[in-house]
RNA sequence: CGGGGCGUAGCGCAGCCUGGUAGCGCGUCUGCUUCGGGAGCAGAAGGCCGGAGGUUCGAAUCCUCUCGCCCCGACCA
């Protein structure tokens, strides 16, 4: 991408209502802009990076057996109506009118619909396990939106939805998101901490939270401190043998503050007695027959008779998750992107528009890095340097290739590293080997 | 939903108390000179001062009502 054809509104100054550095910075980057109060516009830049961490969800899912579909963000109410959550929910529900008087509503999670669908097809316990989610846009009219994308009204979230046939199949379906949690989060360079959690509107009895330690987290959290380096599962696990690292991570005390134990937590060592401020990045439930039962979503069990199925829902805040990384990974210059997100790779940074050698370097270095798949952008535009590193260190690329006519006129370019500072100084040809070997 | 604050140019703000031709910085556009960490000079464009009523010869400024946004709490992925 050609940043001179680029839409990159860049802000020099702090917008006053952006209270958090990840909320500033979303918004000096261009990467969101709000159109009412929590409701945010995706520029490209913020586009780039929401794909990204999709893409990195979408794939954890998949190594975790989940089946992705897409439902509607608007839903009947009388769906809602079978469950009893119509009423229930309270005022975070958008309700809507169609021309007909119908009541509908702006979907503030899936549950009813996904037993909708899963009810009219399935019928038989062979079909089961069976773990469908989806990425969408989902709806909470918020008595006070806050923070730019950590808490908005509307949000991108991905919720699972699981069915099992009896409990002990679905808490393995349990461990199974439980682990895939985990593994997704520490893709993105994030320390998630699986915490006991209140169950809320959604119901059940079995519920973890996944929390970001950071000092402009929303809920207060208590856990024992070595939980928080506690490296991912990674993918080389037996997905249906997980109650090992299940209690492996949920031995040792951790909640958050509606399940804070006071007593429990007093029982931890002083020195791993972590007591902080976290971002919930996941929330993940067991609830059994809450749903299926109301709404008959029941399947032929071995011995011909109904069994309603046993169900958990797990969701993850997509667009909040943006920033939480910012606000775990930034500095004063900017964000400081982890390269499984970051909108682009590198950044080709071209010190002088116009002159020969240069635009011929740097035309020739986009080129390969965009043959070799790198995610590029070529800052061809007229700024002077000061300006140009300063916004490409704004907005984060990993790696920025700087050329210009001083380092040419020695046949060298200089290759920086956004997170380290860390600059070498080498031939183009060297550069672009680093840059592509990967 | 309780409490507090703010709406003036794309962004950040002053002006309001004490009514009298709407300003500053950044950004944008033109030209010239510059060019390795947010350049300099010269010129220019851009605002029904959130909206509606009212008071007044005259309202960004005073009064009333509205809409929107932000912050603190309560509530929530």
């Amino acid at each position: 991408m050609r940043l001179s054809r680029y839409f990159l509104p860049l802000l020099k100054e702090n917008p006053s209502e952006a209270q958090i550095v990840s909320h500033r910075l979303m918004l000096r980057c261009g990467m969101i802009r709000q159109e009412a109060a929590g409701i945010y516009a995706w520029l490209p830049l913020g586009l780039r990076v929401l794909r990204k961490v999709e893409r990195i969800v979408e794939e954890e899912m998949l190594k975790a057996g989940a089946v992705q579909l897409l439902m509607p963000t608007l839903q009947l109410a009388d769906l809602w109506r079978e469950s009893g959550r119509y009423d229930d929910y309270g005022q975070e529900m958008l309700r809507i009118k169609d021309r007909h008087e119908r009541d509908l509503l702006y979907g503030p999670t899936a549950e009813e619909m996904v037993t909708d669908i899963f009810r009219a097809s399935v019928r038989s316990y062979k079909d089961l396990p069976l773990n469908l989610y989806q990425i969408s846009w989902k709806f909470r009219d918020e008595q006070r939106p806050r923070f730019g994308v950590m808490r908005g009204r509307e949000f991108l979230m991905k919720d699972a939805y699981s069915f099992d046939i009896d409990e002990p199949s679905a808490r393995k379906a349990y461990n199974r998101m439980f682990v895939a949690y985990l593994n997704t989060f520490s893709r993105m360079g994030l320390k998630a901490v699986p915490m006991r959690a209140d169950t809320g509107p959604i119901g059940g009895d079995l519920s973890h939270e996944f929390i970001i330690l950071a000092d402009t987290g929303e809920s207060a959290v208590f856990c024992h401190k070595d939980l928080v380096d506690m490296p991912a599962p990674g993918d080389d696990v037996d997905w249906d043998n997980l109650q090992d690292i299940f209690d492996e991570r949920t031995s040792l005390y951790a909640a958050t503050e509606e399940m804070h134990d006071e007593a429990a937590f007093g029982a931890i060592p002083a020195d791993k007695q972590l007591s902080a401020r976290g971002i919930e990045v996941g929330h993940i439930f067991y609830f059994g027959e809450k749903y299926s039962k109301p709404m008959k979503a029941a399947v032929s069990g071995p011995d011909g008779k109904d069994i309603n199925v046993h169900m958990g829902s797990y969701g993850v805040g997509v667009s909040r998750l943006l920033g939480a990384i910012i606000e775990a990974s930034h500095d004063e210059n900017g964000i400081i992107w982890p390269e499984s997100v970051a909108p682009f790779d590198v950044a080709v940074v071209s010190l002088r528009v116009g002159d020969a050698a240069v635009d011929a370097a740097c035309e020739q270095a986009y080129k390969a890095l965009q043959k070799a798949g790198v995610d590029v952008l070529y800052n061809d535009s007229d700024d002077r340097p000061g300006a140009k590193f300063a916004s490409m260190d704004l907005i984060g690329i990993p790696k920025q290739l700087i050329i210009g006519p001083k380092g040419l006129a020695e046949g060298n370019v200089e290759l920086k590293d956004r997170a380290t500072g860390e600059r070498q100084v080498l031939p183009l040809e060297a550069a672009l080997a680093q840059l592509t070997k990967a």
